[in-house]
DNA sequence: TTAATTAAAGTCAAAAATAGTCAAAGAGGG
DNA sequence: CCCTCTTTGACTATTTTTGACTTTAATTAA
């Protein structure tokens, strides 16, 4: 896939993450920015659709001198909301993956799943079928 | 019958997914109309015609600035018999743990969920979730 | 200390780049 | 000649990119 600018700046942003070790971030959005030959509210767009609450990331900021981003990485899982869509139960599986929880080919064919269950099935259907996958990997992994 | 345009794209599509080795390409539909001389809603008329579920296919897109269609050949089982219970699937898995196309994980995982299935939802419900599970292992394995 | 300056980050809306929808018109096979 | 599938295009929806303007914090000058 060819990538946007938007998804070569998220991918950036993650690797960061990622090699942090910790799960979070600072960076300076004007730096960013200049990395990235933009604007700099590109980074603020990119930062505000895919590092949302949703997927699983907090942010903080400040201005003026010494500004940053930061951006952590939110360990959550014992959401209770009983509506789970297609993002919210990836980045769940995402982070059993990272956890060890699960292996990768458990979350291979949980992703197949999730796909499927996301084209074929009505919203309603949908969330039941995430709630028993949740239901289901909470007693495989013992968590929950 | 001479050869419509709606079907050399598709057949130009279908080769593009079996180049790709993965089973899932991404097109640019501006970009796909412009190779047949078209207008773009002729992809759209192609995609959504032959590429729909109960072909075996998915698809994905995104709108905006390098946005893209993305499809998905997954695999399905006979659509003759559309209705499976409990004890069906389990044989199923069974089946598949006994020729290794899963592992012992898997299928241990698998069987919470169809038995969190078979527990909290109702019979019509349990069924598309079943055929849920049936279409993503079948992509998953890569067996029909 | 207070005010001014500078250095960030935020907001918002317009413009650009794609894809989707829908209905009318066209073409071919029975 | 009809019916169905195909082709087209005008209009809509979504996502990304850009930039002008605003707000906030730190630093410097008076």
């Amino acid at each position: 896939m060819r990538k946007s600018l938007a998804d070569k700046i998220e991918q950036y942003i993650k690797v960061l993450i990622e090699k942090s070790g910790a799960g979070q971030i600072e960076i300076q959005r004007s730096e960013l920015a200049e990395t990235f030959s933009c604007v700099p509210s590109q980074v603020t767009y990119v930062i505000s659709t895919r590092f949302t609450q949703d997927e699983g990331y907090v942010t903080e900021s400040r201005r003026g001198g010494n500004g940053f981003v930061r951006i952590t990485r939110t360990q959550w899982i014992n959401k209770v909301d009983n509506s789970i869509n297609r993002n919210q139960i990836k980045a769940y599986l995402d982070d059993l993956l990272k956890r060890q929880l699960i292996g990768n080919q458990e979350y291979t064919m949980l992703i197949y799943m999730v796909e499927s269950a996301t084209q074929g099935l009505a919203a309603e259907q949908q969330n039941q079928l995430f709630q028993v996958i949740i239901n289901a990997l909470g007693k495989y992994t013992g968590i929950l």
